[in-house]
DNA sequence: AGGTAATAGGACTAGAATGGTCCTATATTG
DNA sequence: CAATATAGGACCATTCTAGTCCTATTACCT
């Protein structure tokens, strides 16, 4: 477990869809066609990625999406944190740990530190990196991706 | 997100219960009683928690259930394992990645890394050190630990 | 100005996973 | 033999997830 939601899955790879062609505007019909991935759920996608500030988003005919930033500058844990909201395998213990409760909660130290080392994990991978290094780009099919088997 | 589950998290009290009373057997409604969690799940989880090796059980009158091993030698990754299967952020990439797809399967290496990660942290911790040290132990009520709060 | 192509936002549904309870069988002690 | 435990699994209710769809708004282009 500690997996990933399948949504989540899928953001990596529009993501990543982004991160090769920085160069315009991509609509959301455009990236699901490519990605192989139903629109709806690109399109649900790109929205939440948009409210997090990741890609920047272009209304109106010819619009569409692009990365706020070169895909280097992007962290793997913006994106978790982008579409499943803060990072902690713990409740409250995010971050600091304010909150409120820490003469009652439980939570020591150590789940502090087993989170932080996860954070910084996530931190140092960038989606440049994620996207894989010269990893050729006409995607088999990735409907299913998470789906593929369920475990091996 | 990437939170364990609230299960997992009752597991680490019945389990920081048993490490820190490492002499007799305990049984279900003596750790549920002083963990103040209900007794259903509590046996629930100490039966896991048996079939994972981690506790080792005693039937019949006056049995109950004792670590396998010292609490520093029984680490943080092996309680989420034995609870909530494999840590893997990522599905197939758990382990060596063999799942038989690596041609097709786009979990790229940088998953792997940040899985590797993960699971070192997780490695490093011991029982006993998730119970804290010197931790009092007269539980205000732990029934709702990981509900306490939304977020904070 | 008006038509068209796009995103914004949220409502909604089906299905899966989670949390939690309970029942029956089996083992062990005294 | 009676009492006290665990073993194992069935079961249900609730929440979460994945996915779709609808309406409003914005911007471009002729």
């Amino acid at each position: 477990m500690l997996r990933m939601s399948k949504l989540t899955d899928y953001g990596t790879v529009v993501l990543t869809y982004l991160a090769e062609r920085p160069e315009g505007l991509h609509s959301a019909t455009d990236v699901a066609a490519h990605t192989r991935l139903a629109l709806p759920t690109v399109s649900k996608m790109l929205k939440a990625l948009t409210r997090a500030g990741l890609v920047i988003s272009h209304r109106g005919a010819r619009g569409g999406y692009v990365l706020s930033r070169p895909a280097v500058e992007i962290s793997a844990a913006e994106i978790l944190e982008a579409l499943e909201g803060p990072v902690a395998i713990t409740e409250c213990s995010s971050d600091n740990g304010n909150c409120g409760l820490v003469a009652v909660c439980h939570v020591g130290h150590a789940w502090r530190r087993i989170n932080y080392s996860i954070r910084q994990a996530l931190d140092e991978i960038s989606l440049a990196e994620l996207a894989g290094p010269a990893q050729s780009f006409s995607p088999p099919d990735m409907s299913q991706r998470l789906s593929l088997r369920p475990f091996g």
